[in-house]
DNA sequence: TCTCGCATGCAGACAAGTCTGTACGTCTCT
DNA sequence: AGAGACGTACAGACTTGTCTGCATGCGAGA
């Protein structure tokens, strides 16, 4: 019995159910929100039941924590990471493309979804969300404030607010033209520099 | 005899009625999404009971709807009319600045978050919204388009494209820096001189 | 102007549906 | 055979919508 056998060890078996209902629940989150996500749905469309979840996850809200940190994993390995460049300018641009490429996925909605739905409240995934923007924020306002000082950033409002504009406009162009190549990272270069300072043209 | 006399006639007390009715949903709404909208919640924020409400709105999605067509005659009041102006850039700037100060109620954020909670879901609601969304992106759009041809918007990606990154930068914008004044303006602008292509100080 | 009958605004109780979380049984792997 | 993965039944909580009853405003007639 060594072909296509689906023997597989405990370990493996777990991971398996495991990601799959992480996924499912990923992409009902990005589309409807916490509210609307049912246990029972994102069971049925990963191939289980109800009872499987509960038994990989605490409840609904590990669930959704569990997304939150998966998608968070995801997008600083592949937009984080990336970007972490010398040059504050160069740091910023392609912080703001690669997101523009991760956007193109279907589950990049998430981080926007749960944060809109859990602004002005006090829940444990709204905490988690606005921990980690907060922190992007905070980076991001360290690296205007840089690019600022050694005058690669024309002067504007205080860090802070341009970060938050940064970051906002990032966030937005992403999610609203995500797909449309080739426009996307056009549009999304064409707004950071506006926020930025930076004159139109300079690729 | 304003306020202390209960002496009111029947359809000023309806309308009284109605519309504390309706700011309070719209203040949940903003902050909590249609979900987590209780008419429980809302009546007693109001100071009645749920039997008012029902029989004002005949149910919550009726009363979801009259927020959203509320919350659009004001934004159209404040922000549209007044930016409906011969000169392409003017408008579009002018939009963006009054959106700014728009903004900087509680209500603006109804639009978005409803919006974000019923994307790609088929909701009443989220139809409601997508037709506000789409009328305001077409109008965009035609301005841009108008200003390409006259030679005062340079040159970009097509206009619906355009379109769409200006209205999410505004909306985004406008939602993130609400009441950081002065920097929520200028943000703002900078932001869509970016979009559109246009200089960065032409103020 | 007073009063009576009707319509309307509004509150509380009730029924029905939905979802979460738990308990327990079954099957598969070690 | 024991342990872990998974399915199913059940209880509890919450919310919506409806229904009934009471209070208040409004118009007609004496």
């Amino acid at each position: 019995m060594t072909g296509a056998t689906p023997r597989r060890t405990q370990a493996e078996r777990r991971a398996r159910t495991r990601q799959a209902v992480l996924e499912a629940a990923a992409r009902r989150l990005s589309t409807h929100g916490y509210a609307h996500l049912t246990l029972d749905w994102v069971a049925g469309e990963a191939g289980y039941s109800r009872g499987a979840v509960y038994h990989q996850f605490a409840g609904k809200e590990e669930l959704a924590l569990a997304v939150v940190t998966w998608v968070e994993e995801t997008w600083t390995a592949e937009v984080g990471s990336p970007a972490a460049e010398a040059d504050p300018v160069d740091a910023l641009l392609t912080l703001a493309r690669k997101h523009a490429v991760f956007c193109r996925r279907d589950v990049a909605r998430v981080l926007l979804t749960l944060r809109i739905e859990f602004a002005g409240q006090d829940h444990p995934v709204g905490r988690a969300i606005t921990g980690i923007v907060d922190r992007l924020d905070a980076d991001c306002a360290d690296l205007i404030a840089a690019g600022r000082a050694s005058g690669v950033i024309p002067p504007g409002p205080p860090p802070r607010e341009t970060a938050a504009a940064y970051t906002s406009v990032v966030e937005a162009v992403g999610i609203e033209l995500a797909g449309r190549t080739p426009y996307d990272i056009e549009l999304m270069d064409r707004a950071v520099r506006g926020v930025l300072g930076l004159p139109p043209t300079g690729n």
